[in-house]
DNA sequence: AGCACGCCGACT
DNA sequence: GTCGGCGTGCTC
């Protein structure tokens, strides 16, 4: 009997089989969507395999395939066995693997089975939104007189061609209305066209001069351009500097691919993917780049998807979820600051997109660069194997941009500066008066948000605590006092006196942005002080503040993680890092990993330019080998220093990993549930014979409640691969047995250990 | 995940 | 007396 596996979109892990009608045979094979019934649901699924054998269950059982919505399949061959790949590695339903990278598909697809006629249920048909586009029109007559306003938006149309309405709204308040009257007099062209599916496509590319490379540079396209030419698997780890001038590199590694007429996919961090870095790409590439970006409609992104299934478009540029692009006869796959924490999901489906990037060009005989200034330990072990070849760029791009100096200021031994303020300290002010005093902008990063971490009542020692997380609520001042939880929704006014014994002595612990902020204010009242978190850039609103600086609007830039990002701020020769050991803490093996690539890349935020930059870094541990590494901006040092650790307390990369955990709102429940989970994987353990899988655990995860939650967790370790990988499929049966109170989730090779 | 079936509280 | 709560079981 002619039958089929397919993928349906719900988190059960096994494919279900479906019988081909004979008006179906032929149509369906692996890869197009299918319409289906499921249950009680009508599914759209996507065709795995196809067989005539006999069916692995009674015939009778089977239900049919509906309908067949592709000509050609959906998800290319390459695509579709590097999904099934990563499902089996990664422990997940093939179902929701594909619904992963299937973005719009379903949605879409509905619409086409809704049009068939095979559901009654009529979907609003919705248009794509219109958008004002403003020309101007040469005229070489007459020129009537016109408003200071309007002669000034004339000009600044006919200096760029055309612009959309809602941009030049932006510039001028009252474009809508003046550009009326300019289309009446006969001199600008208003026209209303299908809005731009990419929102990066609204503002026109430039197309660039490539640059001329540096030797280093050079080197490394070579090496790339002979990795392509081969059309063999090979990785490559591009460990280059901040400001070395990867992104040109990258580039020239495209183009020779674009040339060899196979495409190429560029991975970057969420935060990264800007418009700066899309107009560079788009500007080398024109209109043949795909960008898929998370804030982009269902819309849009399938259109995107489309766009590359026709291979009209051959270059793909996203975060995370752009692995899963179709891109036709992938050649290259680049994933840029490859350490970034972002590459990994850390829900749902929880695949780490730098590791299958690996696994997608090497099963797609495509070349895959890894770059970074600071490596993750797993990379640079892979490159010390040999697995990846290296290539080094260890100077600057810009020829007079050196690395800049980096200081260390011992907290327990030197005093506040004049504001009083223990985490201003003296240097710290000196520095920032020097730089204000000369011009130039600082940066000064701290990793917390808010006003203060805690409030403390002196009284009783009461801290204001979540009602639903282990955590303390911060206070936050601006947008009205407020107390948050940081990890969940909860808000609450701040406590006028103690909740608990009801005494006044309220004290605020600990220092966020938003007090240094205020800080910085008081101490330099003339300087222009900015803000960057994310309670401040809620969307796009991030690139206005970064713009502000870029534009010279602003001295000072205070923010969290997000000022460490690639962003480039030539005049930026201050980079202060308020409290460096916060993190170090941690209960978490890659805690120093982590401190010593943020120490490394916020401070090659300074000096990008011709200034000399000066990285000042407050510490109580200066003697802490990550910070004494950073100094030096010795990667590989710190790399030697770091891996010697792993290896003594076995942790990646020397070791695989999979953590277990396991929430829900009874903790004795969640408790009883971590231990039978860990008994079944100390047998399944018993029973690979050696001692080879270790099981940790059950316990408390260092957040113990979060939203109301309590959490477990046990973790799953050994040095190979197979025999990890039986045991958590082990525990994966026994939690399907659970109930639906205890909520269990598998993570093979987490990250984020918390 | 959905969706149904199935047994116990506060409402027309 | 019902409407509806979410516990639990299934989906080729």
């Amino acid at each position: 009997m002619l039958h089929c596996e397919v993928a349906v979109p719900v988190p059960l892990s096994h494919p279900f089989t479906y019988s081909i009608p004979e008006r179906l045979a032929g149509i369906v094979v692996p890869g197009v969507r299918v319409a289906c019934e499921f249950g009680r649901a009508h599914k759209l699924a996507v065709v795995l395999s196809v067989s005539d054998g006999p069916v692995p269950m009674a015939e009778s059982r089977l239900k049919p395939i509906l309908s067949v919505l592709d000509t050609a399949p959906s998800v290319p061959a390459e695509l579709l066995g590097f999904l099934r790949e990563l499902a089996s590695y990664y422990l997940a339903p093939i179902g929701e693997v594909l619904r992963l990278a299937m973005p719009a598909l379903e949605r879409a697809a509905l619409r086409e089975l809704q049009s068939q006629g095979l559901f009654e249920r009529q979907d609003k048909a919705v248009g794509g939104r219109m958008m004002g586009f403003a020309r101007a029109i040469d005229t070489s007559g007459e020129a009537p007189r016109l408003g200071p306003s309007a002669t000034k938006l004339l000009a600044h149309l006919r200096a760029t061609g055309e612009a959309p309405v809602s941009q030049l709204k932006e510039i001028y308040p009252s474009a809508p209305t003046i550009l009326k009257k300019l289309a009446e007099l006969g001199l600008v062209h208003l026209e209303q066209r299908e809005r731009a599916l990419d929102p990066f496509f609204e503002h026109p590319s430039v197309r660039d001069t490539p640059p001329v490379l540096t030797d280093e540079q050079l080197a490394a396209v070579d090496a790339i351009d002979h990795a392509l030419g081969d059309r063999a698997a090979k990785a490559l780890l591009l460990a280059g500097v901040t400001g070395s001038g990867k992104t040109e590199v990258y580039l020239r590694a495209i183009a020779t691919c674009l040339q060899q007429g196979r495409g190429a996919l560029v991975l970057v961090p969420e935060i990264a993917l800007t418009p700066q870095l899309v107009s560079r790409f788009r500007a080398r590439f024109g209109d043949s780049l795909a960008v898929l970006h998370s804030g982009m409609s269902e819309r849009a992104r399938h259109e995107m998807w489309r766009m590359l299934r026709e291979a009209r478009v051959k270059v793909a540029i996203g975060a995370r979820s752009a692995l899963f692009a179709p891109v036709p006869e992938l050649g290259l796959v680049i994933v840029d600051e490859e350490h970034d924490g972002s590459f990994k999901q850390e829900e749902g489906v929880r695949y780490h997109a730098r590791d299958m990037a690996l696994l997608r060009a090497h099963r797609a005989g495509a070349t895959c660069v890894l770059g970074s200034a600071t490596p993750s330990l797993e990379s640079e072990a892979l490159a010390r194997s040999g697995k990846l070849q290296r290539l080094r760029l260890i100077k600057r791009a810009h020829a007079t941009a050196s690395l800049p100096k980096v200081e260390i200021v011992d907290l327990r031994r030197t005093g506040p500066g004049p504001s009083g303020n223990p985490l201003l300290s003296l240097p710290m002010h000196r520095a920032i008066e020097k730089v204000l005093a000369a011009g130039q902008q600082a940066i000064l990063f701290l990793n917390r948000r808010g006003f203060a971490p805690s409030v403390l009542c002196e009284g009783c020692g009461t801290i204001a605590s979540c009602p639903h997380c282990s955590v303390s609520l911060t206070m936050h001042r601006s947008g009205g006092v407020k107390l948050r939880c940081h990890y969940c929704d909860y808000e609450t006014a701040m406590w006028e006196k103690c909740a608990k014994c009801a005494c006044e002595r309220l004290v605020l612990i600990g220092l966020g942005t938003e007090r240094l902020e205020d800080a910085l204010c008081e101490s330099f009242p003339t300087a222009r002080v900015l803000r960057l978190d994310r309670d401040v850039a809620a969307g796009a609103r991030s690139e206005a503040v970064l713009d502000r600086m870029r534009k010279r609007q602003a001295d000072i830039l205070v923010g969290t993680q997000m000022v460490t990002k690639g962003h480039d701020l030539p005049d930026v020769t201050l980079v202060g890092v308020i409290l460096a050991d916060a993190a170090l803490s941690l209960p978490d093996f890659r805690a120093s990993e982590r401190t010593f690539q943020l120490l490394v890349q916020v401070a090659g935020r300074a000096g990008r330019a011709e200034h000399a930059g000066l990285v000042l870094v407050q510490t109580r541990l200066p003697d802490h080998p990550v910070l004494r590494f950073a100094l030096k901006h010795d990667v590989a040092g710190f790399v030697d220093h770091e891996l010697g650790n792993r290896r003594e307390a076995n942790y990646p990369p020397f070791s695989r990993l999979v953590l277990i955990r396991l929430d829900s709102a009874k903790e004795e429940r969640v408790k009883e549930e971590a231990q039978r989970l860990a008994d079944v994987a100390s047998r399944q353990a018993a029973r690979q014979g050696k001692p080879m899988v270790e099981v940790l655990g059950p316990s408390p995860a260092p957040l113990e409640r979060l939203r109301g939650r309590y959490r477990y967790r046990v973790l799953l370790r050994a040095s190979d691969r197979a025999p990890l990988r039986a045991v958590a499929k082990a525990v994966q049966l026994a939690a399907e047995r659970t109930d639906r109170a205890v909520r269990v989730s598998l993570d093979v090779d987490p990250v984020q250990m918390l």
